[in-house]
This record gives structure tokens, C-alpha cells and sequence, in this order.
RNA sequence: GUGGAUGUAGCUCAGCUGGCAGAGCACCGGGUUGUGGCCCCGGUUGUCGUGGGUUCAAGUCCCAUCAUCCACCCCA
């Protein structure tokens, strides 16, 4: 049997409700704050992801889907989407017409990472991006939008943790301490750490091996090294995440996976999938449109992890089916014949109508209409066809009424209407 | 990339020291010649993940391989 690729999978009918119902939160979300969708492509030159993210990240050493295309151009697929909207940010020069710009966009991503429970290699992220504006405010806006899109999914647990970066002016000095401290204590860190300390150091801080916890309890700090301007920044930050009634956890660990992540960082967590409990991180790239080519511009976004947080969703709340208005039982050729064009006029009127194609027993029928649901259940035999009244079932109290065949698209919507 | 567990019907799973491939649910039909849910009766559904090996005989034992799940790692 064919199968699909490892890491993929199919989303069906029954789940694609509850992602629609995602879906449909994120976008009435983001339209009242003003974050307007882009769609950007799934293919980009290698170079995008490999500058943007950072040679050096396991995203792009390791884990991409990197390939020669028939010309022998390197293309990968798109492992975030960060970088491909601040490559169409650029090359469309929204800077030059109004550098201020939000964005949203809900699609899939690509890694080749060793699958697991809320981890595929093709995943589906809602991101949301704010160009242009440098001020903490934006950094909040960002937060709250992601805390609300949560609270609206009802996801309990929202509690997003936060902390600050620094920036090329600041991160210099703390990583000259926090190597001096690793240094002190190198032989009582695991063997991924130490080969850790020396090539991103600050991805020592939040490993989660006990012995190297222990060891950097007392590690310093990158809040306690920011220079004044970041300081300034990050304590504004928290001042109007309180003054909104935001709860977080400043979580002085709080580091990111990919290099262009500045100041202001953060994170929302949930124990509800086990070890992969990241549903949602974001943060500040104030230097990554200038390093991609564009104007010196802040940035400021987020991704949240569909995947995850369907799994979520799912637990508390699953059905999103929507059974049809009606099912038409029709007995014998004449009448089948009559009730599959009643059934596309009703369905014009926009009513969701179903039948049973195959002539089976009235007995099947009215089983297949339970099943499906439905709240009404037109029998349509020979009989009804003389007198002109076929019998309208409710299915919940069991009651017939008759109805007259020339108006049966009116009573049904009343009848359906009073439901 | 590393470690562990698991692959048998559409789903959940049973199948002993190797001996005719099963149950429940679902689906189809009947009990009721035109009336659903509950009940009763009957029926359909299989590359036992795949490929090799051992054996008179393999779902069962051995090897390989693929996939899934869990954890590490990484991240959303």
C-alpha cells in the first residue's frame, strides 16, 4: 500500500472543522488589531533561511528540506516564516511607503526532525509579524494577541513566560560572563552542553539535565547585563503587560533557537503534550531586516504551533460537526427521482440537505438520518406523491405533520428556524 | 541523530510451549411488505506492516527493513 511520507499526515474530515475553528479565531483576531494576511511561497532560495536563521542554528544544519532544482538553483522549504516575510517586506519596499507594517499568515512549515507527539516534519504555524515599530508597545500588543487567540480557544494555562535578549550592544559583556562562569564549571555540565558552551552558550541555560541545572543555578543572568536602552525597554514591557492584567513568568532562562531574536523574547507552555510543551514562542528581531538587506527596521513576531495546539483544542472540545437540516427518505423511483432535484433546490436555498442514493428500505433510511444527525426527516413514497403531502418527521419528538409538496421549501425553513 | 515500546478487520484489541485467523464496536440485511436510537438474528470486511530465513507447518521463532508512539535532542 502507498503511504504517505514520514512525518506527514492527512488532515480529514472531522479534524479539518477543528482547524477551520482555529483558523476562523486567529483571522477575526488579528483583523480587529489591524494584522493583515500575506501569503508568501513555500520555496525559497536556501540563502534566505541560511542568513536569516543562522548558519549555525540545527534548523539550518541539520534539518531542512534543502535540495538542487532541476537547474541546479538551491531551494528549501520553508522551515518558519519569519524570514519570508521580511524578504517580501523588503522586496516590495513596504519600508519605503509606509515601513509600518502588520502581517499574519497561516501555513505549513518544513523540518526534518525525528517525528513525535505534536512534532511532524510538514507543521502548520499562525504567525504574526510587526514591522517597523520599535517601541514596547508593539511587543505587548503581540503578547495580548497571543494570550487572547489562547483564551478564546479556551486553552488553560496561558501563561506566557517572558524575557529580554539584549542586543548587539548589551549581549557581548553577559556572554563574556556567562562563558567566564561555564568555564568555572565545565566538567559538571552533560556532553551536549560543553559542546554547547563554546558555540551558543546561552542554550546551556535552559538545558533541562539536572546536573547542569544545579551547576547554573547561580549562572548569571542576561537581564542583570542589559545596556541601559534595553533595560529601559524590557521594564516598559512588563510595566504595560501588568497594567493590562496580563499574568507571566519572567523566566530569566527563557533563550531562542534562532540567532536573530533580540530584546524583548517569549514563550507560552502547556503540560497537556508532554515533552513537546512549547505551543507558542515569539520575540523582537530588531536586526534582521537590515541583515537580510532592507533599511534598519524593528521587528517583532510570533509563531504558534497549529499543530500543538489543535491537540489542545481537541481535548476540551472536539465536535464541530455540522449534521444536515434535513433528510429526504424518498421510497420508489418517482419519488427518488423528485427528491434529488428537491434536494439541490433546498441546498440553493441553502439548506443542507441529505438523501440516500442507492433505494434502500425506509427503515435504512431513517437509520443513515439518525446517524447523520439530522433534525428532520422528509418520507416522500408513491402515496405522498398522489396526494401532494409528504410527512415531515422530527426526529427528537417523533411528531409527522404533513406538508403540502408546492411549499415545501417555505415550511421548511420555518420549521427549521424554530429549531 | 540516540534509546525504548508497538505494528493482527474501517476502529479498539485478543490470539498460550509454532497446528483451520478471532472478539467487541462499526458497516450491510432481516425481525417490522412505509418509520431511527434499545433489543434479537444473520452477513461482509484481512498482503497478520514488508522482505527474507528456520520448520512437515510461522500471526507466533530468527534476521533485516519500513512505519507509528514515547523519551532524548531540537523547536512552535
Amino acid at each position: 500500500m502507498l503511504q504517505l511520507i514520514r512525518g506527514f499526515k492527512d488532515i480529514l474530515p472531522g479534524e479539518v472543522e477543528l482547524w477551520q475553528h482555529i483558523e476562523n479565531q486567529a483571522r477575526a483576531l488579528f483583523h480587529d488589531f489591524g494584522y493583515r494576511e500575506i501569503r508568501v511561497p513555500l520555496l525559497e532560495k536556501t540563502e534566505l533561511f541560511a542568513r536569516g536563521i543562522g548558519e549555525d542554528t540545527d534548523i539550518v544544519e541539520k534539518e531542512m528540506y534543502t535540495f538542487a532544482d532541476r537547474k541546479g538553483e538551491m531551494i528549501t522549504l520553508r522551515p518558519e516564516a519569519t524570514a519570508s516575510i521580511v524578504r517580501a517586506y523588503i522586496q516590495h519596499r513596504f519600508h519605503a511607503v509606509d515601513p509600518v507594517q502588520k502581517f499574519f499568515t497561516i501555513g505549513p512549515m518544513f523540518r526534518r526532525e525525528r517525528p513525535q507527539k505534536g512534532r511532524y516534519r510538514q507543521f502548520y504555524q499562525i504567525n504574526a509579524e510587526a514591522l517597523g515599530i520599535a517601541e514596547p508597545m508593539i511587543d505587548v500588543q503581540l503578547i495580548h494577541l497571543l494570550v487572547r487567540l489562547l483564551q478564546r480557544l479556551k486553552v488553560a494555562d496561558a501563561t506566557p513566560h517572558i524575557n529580554s535578549l539584549g542586543c548587539p550592544v548589551c549581549r557581548p559583556a553577559f556572554r563574556e560572563a556567562l562563558l567566564a562562569f561555564i568555564a568555572e564549571r565545565r566538567d559538571a555540565l552533560c556532553a551536549d552542553c560543553q559542546r554547547r558552551s563554546t558555540r551558543n552558550p546561552m542554550r546551556v541555560l535552559d538545558c533541562k539535565v539536572p546536573g547542569c541545572r544545579e551547576a547554573m543555578a547561580d549562572a548569571p543572568a542576561i537581564i542583570d547585563h542589559l545596556c541601559p536602552a534595553c533595560a529601559v525597554h524590557f521594564a516598559m514591557v512588563r510595566e504595560k503587560l501588568e497594567r493590562l492584567g496580563i499574568t507571566y513568568h519572567l523566566d530569566k532562562r527563557l533563550v531562542r533557537g534562532l540567532d536573530y531574536y533580540t530584546r524583548t523574547t517569549f514563550e507560552i507552555h502547556t503540560a497537556a503534550l508532554g515533552a513537546q510543551s512549547a505551543v507558542a514562542g515569539g520575540g523582537r528581531y530588531d536586526g534582521l531586516i537590515e541583515l537580510l538587506g532592507g533599511p534598519p527596521t524593528p521587528g517583532v513576531g510570533f509563531a504558534v504551533g497549529f499543530d500543538r495546539l489543535a491537540e489542545i483544542v481537541a481535548l476540551q472540545q472536539n465536535d464541530f460537526s455540522r449534521p444536515p437540516r434535513l433528510f429526504i427518505a424518498a421510497l420508489g423511483p418517482a419519488a427518488q427521482t423528485v427528491a434529488f432535484e428537491w434536494q439541490m433546490a433546498l441546498a440553493e436555498a441553502g439548506l443542507h440537505v441529505e438523501m440516500d442514493y442507492a433505494g434502500h428500505s425506509l427503515k435504512a433510511q431513517m437509520k443513515r438520518a439518525d446517524r447523520l444527525g439530522a433534525a428532520l426527516v422528509l418520507i416522500v413514497g408513491d402515496n405522498e406523491m398522489k396526494t401532494g403531502e409528504a410527512m415531515l418527521r422530527d426526529m427528537a419528538t417523533r411528531e409527522q405533520t404533513p406538508v403540502a409538496l408546492d411549499r415545501l421549501v417555505e415550511t421548511l425553513r420555518q420549521r427549521l428556524a424554530n429549531l
